[in-house]
DNA sequence: AATATAGTGTGTATTTTTTACACTAATAAA
DNA sequence: TTTATTAGTGTAAAAAATACACACTATATT
């Protein structure tokens, strides 16, 4: 009838190749000293978007994240003092907006520090099963979401977009199949600037038009 | 911190060429004599799929039903008197089964009816928002999930199997290429029965090899 | 017995999409 | 100028999707 009532986010970044979440580490009873996906209680009159919001910024600084709920969580057991339902969100962050910023908020956590996807800890309650389900999501709807797009830099390469499918797909593709589909879809914006700072032949740089990919995809 | 918690279920099934869903009409503040999609407080210690086969039981006089969560609705406004959490389910069974079952089974509501999903009433609270999140996700997985089969007879023609996709997707398809495609796919299992009591050519009855299907999707 | 009715069941050609595959060009650093 | 490293590109083959129309079968009706 009445229940204590969460939200927990999963903030996916993606950064040298690799996609990472941002793990807490618990400093409190239950699950003292396990890593956790951080999260909140919901306060009374709070919308959820709003407690997720206040997640993410205290966590990264960030505000005006994307984000994507996932589901509810409300087992009896979850908790050993009785039912607390979370609801489970996603985020997206670019990791060089986010890179210093990420601190201790809550004397609840000890530590907040990004995995790499492909490296967990075991996790607290059952956040191993939101992390699994968060990664099947956006595995499934990958290539009809602007996902890959809030994890990169508003410029970005055709490389570093691949390397984003890949790490989320948990597969490698072919450099010309892909930059043929990509560029066919027609929602990608070639710009006249390359790549700074590389010790090699720079790469284009391209944009996403959003307005292109919603009228392709609703 | 503390919410009402609630789950709300849209009930789906395939009759004479239509999808339907079953509505309840309420008979108490707020909202009153309209129609709404059914739901109940979750009790506590109670798990929510629990909640939810409760009430698919009442309404349809079914066990064993297909279910899938959808997402959580927590808005502050959603109800007047505060925030009412409702986790939205949806379940799937066969007509067949449940027609005659329908009924009202508390004082909360007038009566249950089967609504064609193309000609539904206005809905009470933010319950059309649920059924057409129900429908976007039943479109979009439609053709990687078992839900068609959870809608049908166990043994089933092609052509009920193509009224099942063309009712969800609401467009039309042609025949030849949809029987190819499906049989192609290879979970299909073609019976020695034939359909009985029509008055024209009797066509071939199937089933769904789950499996198989299974072994195809994951 | 003949006919009407209503849905079943089938093939092929075309287009589109996906896949497989390897070398040259550009740039910065040494 | 050489080396190292990544960028950028095309074509052929296979697979999948699409477009399209008619003869067959079973029953009901007269």
């Amino acid at each position: 009838m009445l229940s204590y009532f969460t939200i927990d986010c999963v903030i996916v970044t993606f950064h040298e190749g690799d996609l990472k979440v941002l793990l807490t580490e618990r400093n409190e009873y239950p699950y003292k000293d396990w890593w956790s996906i951080p999260g909140f209680f919901v306060e009374k009159g709070e919308e959820m978007e709003d407690a997720v919001k206040r997640i993410t910024y205290e966590m990264t600084g960030l505000k005006d994240i994307y984000m994507e709920q996932l589901a509810a969580f409300a087992g009896v057991k979850r908790h050993p003092e009785g039912r607390i339902l979370t609801v489970a969100y996603m985020a997206f962050v670019r990791y060089e907006n986010v890179k210093n910023k990420v601190k201790p908020i809550t004397n609840y956590m000890r530590q907040a520090k990004w995995f790499a996807m492909a490296d967990l800890p075991e996790l607290a309650f059952d956040h191993t099963d939101i992390l699994m389900l968060a990664m099947k999501k956006l595995k499934a709807n990958l290539s009809y979401t602007l996902t890959p797009y809030e994890l990169l830099p508003e410029k970005f390469t055709l490389t570093q977009l691949q390397q984003v499918y890949e790490s989320i797909l948990g597969i490698t593709l072919d450099k010309r199949n892909f930059r043929k589909k990509m560029v066919n879809l027609g929602y990608l914006k070639e710009l006249d600037e390359c790549q700074t700072g590389v010790s090699y032949r720079a790469a284009r740089l391209y944009k996403v038009d959003r307005k292109k990919f919603l009228k392709l995809f609703s």
